[in-house]
DNA sequence: AATGAATGAGCTTTCATTCAT
DNA sequence: AATGAATGAAAGCTCATTCAT
């Protein structure tokens, strides 16, 4: 960000501006939100948008990282409410979650493609955001202590990229059949086979 | 396509467009290859690129279906090579296979967001291209008999979008695990993990 | 014409492709309608539009002298069939008449526009079409005697456009209005007005 | 227009963008008078230019009712300069007015060919700018009272349209004859005759 | 700190026309 | 005589970004 807001009224500004942007990518794809259309939205000039961010790269990457950030956030809290040992229970959870909102949630659908897109902007892409969920599982799993480091990185990675590859593309391509039942049980059933296996 | 080529120079032509695409595609992302760097490139006016193609999507759709049907013909090929009960060698054919093409060539990485973003063209997006791996797939692990037709979708639906999720993920993010024999050895753990629990 | 049609052949080519055109500005605006659409309406090459017409205005000229002599002549049909005195009648056949064609063929509209801005081309532009029109008329109201031949031009004149440039305008914005007797009966009203008054 | 000005700045920037436009049109048709060669005139960038039109449409659409509403209100002062009386001078007055503006401005009789073609636009069409004139002509010469209201629609459409017609029709074909005293005349003999007829 | 008018490179797309076959 | 693939100038228009106020 261009510039830190040290005011209230500044983090307020900020604030607002991420929200119009979540709004209108709520409502159109990436490519037809331009600047404009957000500073206006945000009830704010163009140019005070850019007083906070440098570009439109930025702003909406801010916006992808405090999504995913929460979504990471509920994440650990499910996965704290359940007991450590009870791993399919965890697993289900976890694939609840993801699945609620990657259904219900078309901004996080079209900024999933900017965050998988671009990558490596001050402080590295899609990663960071993805590393807090495989850690948070890989810790809950209780499996860190089998493998070497490079094995837990590679298997976590796996892990966590086959659910969200699978839920994304579901999203995509067939809500009917993400929303199921089935759906969601095959899910656990792959998870879970995997982790026993590994 | 706008026009079907009827005489052999048109054939060529489309042809020639289509490379001059991918080579495109394989330098700079989708948003910097203008039709007119195409056309340039292609040794063609921009107005022959338009007499083939009605706009820029449908002529990157033609591009992605050409490279995923490339990719689908080599995958059955490389099934049919190893024998039917072999399930390890043949998940682990599929999974060379796929790591290499998605590891090599950013073309393809690059259309596969557009694959993924843009649906229902002439017949439907991701899913007409996928189908064919998925099918093939699943055909050939035989697995067909012991359920019914909608756990058969879903089955498959999550075993290639795992496999595909992950190696995408990390064809952005991460080459050189990509091309690490653990990454290959874990990919076949879980394809196989998944099979033999399902 | 670039080229004088001597075999049967080529004349009905001229012809085809003439009808073709009108039957695509009875559909479409005049800006939509172009070249390539016209020789495949005509079940023609481009190529051998070209043989023909050496440019669209020369094609779309063509077609505008085609139908406007066809009403001139229709016109003169009707004149004379009313008795030589009977002016009242005569003004309510030509009345009748232009309204009918500019009511019901928007071609006959669309062409109008073109007529009246592009002017001199091979043979004048509006006005030896018109002029038609106005001679027929002016010498069966037998007027020609009274007056000096600069008044008769500026007379016929006046009489012709006040006539179509009414329909002209009406068949533009009030469809409603221009099919009504009250209109038709004006428009007599005017003409014999002005003719008993000049 | 896409954006209501604000800022002095901006309001003269519409007014000069207009200016430029109704220069270039005196110049040339409407068809070889692109968006940007009216920047360029305007001295004023393209964006700018999209920022307060939406389209080349509405654009020349802005400009014909700026001319049009200046035409009108100069033929109101003009008719309001005569006695109510007078007709034949009030006739004469409209129609020295018309044939003036007509015979010296090439932007008009081209704004006039759009006028009339494109209608329903922000309160459609040629209407409601010939409306102002009709209904001052129409209210100046005291004949509503004898006429039903579809008779005086009628009544002084027919009016405004010969002459108009006849003077746009003059305008494209005939500068020569327009410019004479003779034409004047005829037309004011034909407008009293008619109105007296009525 | 905030505004919003202005910028302009560059995009996609059209279509009258040519000419080798 | 007829074809139709190829041309390319030029159009309308967008939008991320700047900077004077």
């Amino acid at each position: 960000m261009r510039k830190i807001p040290t005011q209230d009224r500044a983090t307020a500004t900020v604030e607002v501006i991420l929200d119009a942007s979540a709004q209108l990518l709520e409502k159109s794809e990436l490519g037809e939100v331009s600047t404009n259309h957000i500073a206006r939205k945000a009830g704010v000039s163009i140019g005070t948008l850019y007083q906070y961010f440098s570009n439109k790269d930025e702003l909406l990457w801010s916006l992808a990282k405090r999504e995913y950030i929460r979504i990471a956030r509920e994440l650990i809290q499910q996965i704290d409410k359940v007991s450590a040992e009870s791993m399919p229970e965890t697993s289900r959870a976890i694939v609840k979650l993801l699945i609620a909102r990657f259904a219900n949630e078309k901004m996080i659908k079209r900024l999933s493609v900017l965050v998988s897109t671009k990558r490596a902007q001050r402080g590295g892409g899609e990663e960071p955001l993805l590393a807090a969920i495989a850690e948070a599982l890989t810790n809950k799993l209780g499996l860190v202590k089998r493998m070497s480091l490079e094995q837990t990185k590679i298997y976590s990675f796996i892990l966590t990229r086959s659910l969200l590859g699978t839920i994304r593309s579901a999203s995509r391509s067939d809500l009917e059949m993400m929303k199921s039942q089935e759906f969601e049980d095959q899910l656990v059933v792959m998870m879970t086979a995997y982790i026993e296996q590994a």
